[in-house]
DNA sequence: CTGTATCCCCGTGGATACTG
DNA sequence: CAGTATCCACGGGGATACAG
């Protein structure tokens, strides 16, 4: 996963981005912590406009970084659930901060979008 | 930029990503953190690997978000000064967090490397 | 020095069909 | 149900040349 040209920035903070580089990590992983436990089904509605390839995808991953842990049941059908890993928790704060910097620029550009009109 | 499909995610931290989204703009803002301004030519040789295409588009999106502010002192040669917003040191934060949370993954992987040899 | 203007590559993600 | 397997489209970013 781009281990490739070595940029070895000073900052660390993009290699947290690297490892979160997937148009829809971030969102599994809020649906992840909203419900301690989901199943492939359950993200795929959860989640419209993505692909099961593409959730399986970025599923894989996040569970080959630690974030997330995959767990099979036996059973026909088939259950498969994810769920958060403790190191994955250490997400939380970012993601908190992240979204509370979300609305907060949201709502500033509808403001300025209103006064412009 | 990408006002596109509406998705409408549920969660705001999407939108922050969005507004961020670029392969450089958060290494660009470490760097306007760490020095209160910067000129074109110094950020340009502080981050190896970049274009002057990209760093000026990255730039000038920025900019469009209030997130960084662009000033032009009409000499000659000319002279372009960029630096953080106050708005924009509310990502401080999060950069922070990311850095932080950047470093401990990577000293974790080293670890496991270290481990299985 | 600080940019534009062109052209182009390639990787990520989307569409669709199929399977244990 | 929870995935693979193929194929393909698109656009962000890189290379290069040029300009005020």
């Amino acid at each position: 996963m781009s281990s490739s040209h070595r940029e070895d920035s000073p900052c660390s903070a993009v290699s947290t981005l690297q490892v979160l580089s997937g148009k829809w990590k971030w969102l599994i992983l809020y649906h992840l912590f909203e419900h301690p436990s989901l199943r492939f089904s359950e993200l795929m509605r959860r989640i419209p406009g993505i692909t099961q390839r593409v959730l399986t995808k970025q599923l894989r991953e996040l569970e080959e970084e630690g974030i997330v842990e995959r767990t099979v049941y036996p059973e026909v059908p088939p259950r498969v659930e994810y769920a958060i890993t403790p190191y994955g928790q250490s997400l939380r704060p970012i993601l908190d901060l992240m979204h509370a910097w979300g609305l907060e620029h949201l709502r500033r550009k509808a403001e300025r979008a209103h006064q412009e009109s």
